[in-house]
RNA sequence: GUGAGAUUAGCUCAGUUGGUUAGAGCACUGGUUUGUGGUGCCGGGGGUCGCGGGUUCGAAUCCCGUAUCUCACCCCA
């Protein structure tokens, strides 16, 4: 038997309710705040990811489904959202154009990962981008943007918060750390030491608790920050106040791609298991410029959608439409004829078989359909349909022709 | 990529120190109460026990390999 690759599955059945009323109930919400749907391609150019996420990321250098075409281009599948977003952006030119543009899309994504609970290969997720505004307040919306979203599913979060800095006071702060952890590079452990030379900011939220003491002492990022990222951190945070979103300060909170600047932020959720996160952005302001662009303000979110299908909290469904059914062999061409014009206007479940009314009843209400409806001899004779309310229990013979 | 645990019917799971034809509940399906459901009664179909080797007179059960899932690490949404 063929069966589905490792990490990959079918959405289908009560999955696939959760996951359309996941999508449309964040389409909702975006559409309010302004944002426009954009849909770019799951296959990209391999360089667009290695100089936006980042080539010393995990997620380039060893969980890209990356290939060589039969055009000798060097392609993967994308890894992520945002990169494939900037790349359109910059290519329709509209950082040149000026002003504001706001986008959402949804769709899948790849990595080559080792599968676990909230972690496939291919994975969905629901993101937005903003271009062309850096007020601080942009990136509050945003918070609450998500924060909405959330609250529309009845999914429970907290929400961390951290500033990443800017291209002013990051570099000398991330040396002050290197500087900071190389002191005490024996006593740290393996993985840290790694980081080091990939990525320094992720030592801070290294899971070992050795670590963790050691880097009690380190220098911290919100001490370092500029007078302009520092005055837009304590904005954001009075903004988040005024507006009733709470919120943890974690100073440890490094977003993995190497993009992010300023704000940055993630929801999670602590019914989930190990992978937590369900929503995690913040501001890009450097990666337009990056990707050969003029340089534009941005910032961008995105929820991993399989995460956020076990919380959803699903409205109850309740009975729809009509159930047809045939008493007698004989009424069945009718009962398929009624159906027939039914269906331009309602849901109809229709049994192809002659029952008695008790099955019927069963199928209907198996069904979910509100209404229970059935031909047999009786009816036949006198041009007449049989109808029951599943609901209110109450019935009625009516004309064909009023049906 | 590392470590651990699982895998038996469509689903959730039993299955004794290795021993006849591998079970239950739910689901599906047929009959029935002679035209009234979601909650009656009686029956039926459905499993190469994840896959491949090995040990044994005999393997769902023991051993080895492999695939997938789950949990943790790592990483991230």
């Amino acid at each position: 038997m063929i069966k589905s690759l490792r990490g990959m599955n079918d959405i289908m059945s009560e999955d696939y309710q959760r996951f359309t009323h996941f999508i449309d109930t964040a389409t909702d919400i975006a559409k309010r705040y302004g944002y426009h749907f954009i849909e770019t391609p799951l296959l990209e150019e391999t360089a667009l990811f290695k100089r936006s996420v980042g080539d010393s990321s995990d997620i380039v250098s060893k969980e890209m489904y990356q290939f060589i075409d039969k055009g000798d281009n060097d392609v993967c599948l994308r890894p992520e959202g945002t990169a494939g977003v900037v790349r359109a952006f910059i290519e329709k030119k509209l950082d040149k154009a000026g002003g504001t543009h706001r986008f959402f899309y949804h769709g899948p994504m790849f990595r080559y990962e080792r599968p676990q609970k909230g972690r496939l290969r291919e994975f969905h997720q629901f993101g937005v981008e903003s271009f062309g505004v850096d007020s601080v307040y942009e990136d509050a919306s945003m918070i609450m943007m998500v924060s909405d979203i959330l609250n529309a599913l009845g999914i429970g979060y907290r929400l961390q918060l951290n500033s990443l800095g800017c291209s002013e006071c990051m570099p000398p702060y991330r040396q002050n750390l290197v500087n900071f952890v190389k002191n005490v590079e024996d006593k740290v452990c393996e993985d840290c030491v790694r980081r080091l030379e990939t990525n320094p900011i992720r030592v801070l939220d290294c899971k070992n608790s050795t670590c963790q003491t050691i880097y009690k002492d380190a220098p911290k990022l919100l001490n370092s920050l500029c007078k302009s990222c520092d005055d837009d951190f304590t904005n954001l945070k009075k903004i988040l106040s005024e507006n009733s979103i709470s919120y943890e300060i974690d100073t440890n909170l490094v977003r993995g791609l190497d993009y992010y600047s300023k704000t940055a932020f993630e929801f999670v959720s602590d019914n989930i298991g190990s992978q937590s996160a369900i929503a995690g952005g913040g501001r890009y302001d450097r990666l337009v410029e990056f990707l050969d662009g003029k340089a534009t303000p941005a910032v961008g979110f995105a929820m991993g959608v399989e995460r956020l299908l076990e919380l959803i909290e699903m409205p109850q469904s309740t009975r729809d439409g009509y159930y047809m059914g045939a008493l007698d062999e004989e009424a069945i061409d009718l009962v398929v004829k009624l159906t027939q014009s039914k269906r331009k206007t309602h849901k109809v479940t229709l049994d192809y078989k002659a029952k008695n009314l008790q099955k019927h009843l069963k199928a209907a209400d198996k069904a979910e359909a509100k209404f229970c409806c059935v031909i047999g001899s009786n009816e036949l004779k006198d041009g007449t349909i049989w109808v029951k309310n599943l609901e209110e229990k109450t019935e009625e013979i009516i004309k064909i022709e009023d049906f």
